[in-house]
DNA sequence: TTGAAAGTTGAACCACCTTTCAAGTTTAGA
DNA sequence: TCTAAACTTGAAAGGTGGTTCAACTTTCAA
């Protein structure tokens, strides 16, 4: 899945601390195929509906050998939404550069979001049973985000792009309109409607420029 | 919680079909019970964590009589959701009336939204489980908020209230906000920062005119 | 009053899954 | 080459909790 090789070194420290760290090269290629299947297996049937076993099976590795690296099923999907949540912030930020305007830069980092997230829809699912299996790190992942907002939105106030009475509100209100619409355009789109990303994020892109009230 | 009483003939019918409709009085009383006590479980430990026989106990039935009233677990569970669902819009709704603007319209929805989250935390833990036990419900209730918002998306732009070119896209993105600043403000912030439902509303119904960019 | 239907009860059944473990295989560095 | 550490394996232990069921009580209409 998506999760390209020769990156292998990385995988202990995206993990974060709840994957124990392999000493060899075998070592690290089994965790990535855990990790690689598990993000599968969860993202199909959810956390408790994915099965241990079932992801090994998945991964080619015997059952056992899942607990030379994690601690438990739990430990497991804790890493994952780790590495997804940094994954989703370091997308967005990819796609923005210094010389864009305070809209521009909105628009780029929801369009790299929708194309991020038509890339990995486990994303939504794996994110959103945060909420059940491990609520502190669904609380952090919204909340970096949300901070992350409000840092832009600040800029385009000194910018002179933006009003300068947009606070923590404000940037919530545009995090669940992203979230909405990669919901219904991209998750939910799948093949038909077509959508692309792009087309998106510009409408939104007006809506949050203009607002919806007639001229 | 919250349900009072008297309306006990209303239960099984907006329970769905997945409730076995009761006979007796008494019967009606027991589904409720059942009900009430679900909400609370699910509420607070979600889908998975809570237990059929918590249930029954906390409701002060015995594990056996849930039978008579849901096939199962996941049957209770989508009774709920349709209960829950239908009562969001329900909510919404009874604030809006014939002599509003169309932004004091969007403005007092989102008011009612909020004010009926902080009396049903529970709500969000309901609805976004759904997405993993009940994926059909799930869908089905966003798509019809949506549809209702774009409704009034589209009226607004008729009484010349709104731009003309507003649709499906604006409508989710509507939705989005509405729903991010609940779970921010109302459902996150028990307690300290107090900030009322009518000051979220006035602030996102704001963004929602005027939209960011400086004037 | 009466009996059939509705509702109640909780012990026990059972299916499913996470986690453990002891024995075997591979790796890597000296 | 050699051996200690790293890794792999899958059977089975152990827990949990949804669901069933047969005996019992309550309700209600005739």
């Amino acid at each position: 899945m998506g999760n390209s090789h020769g990156t292998a070194t990385k995988v202990a420290h995206a993990a974060g601390g709840d994957a124990k760290a392999p000493r060899t090269e075998r070592g690290r290629r089994t965790l990535r195929k855990l990790l690689d299947a598990a993000a599968e297996e969860f993202g199909e049937k959810g956390f408790h509906e994915a099965s241990v076993s079932s992801i090994t099976r998945r991964a080619g590795v015997a059952l056992g050998s899942f607990y030379t690296y994690f601690d438990s099923k739990d430990a497991l999907f804790r890493a994952l939404v780790a590495d997804m949540s940094e994954k989703v912030r370091t997308s967005a930020r990819a796609a923005l550069s210094e010389d864009m305007g305070a809209l521009e830069i909105e628009q780029a980092a929801l369009a790299a979001f929708l194309r991020f997230a038509r890339e990995h829809k486990e994303i939504y699912r794996i994110i959103d049973e945060a909420e059940f299996v491990d609520p502190a790190s669904y609380r952090n992942h919204y909340e970096t985000i949300a901070a992350r907002i409000a840092g832009r939105l600040q800029a385009g106030a000194k910018s002179g792009d933006f009003r300068d009475d947009l606070g923590e509100l404000e940037a919530w209100a545009v995090m669940g309109m992203n979230v909405f619409v990669g919901l219904r355009y991209v998750v939910w789109n799948a093949g038909e409607g077509a959508v692309t990303a792009e087309e998106v994020a510009r409408g939104v892109n007006r809506l949050l420029a203009e607002g919806i009230a007639a001229r």
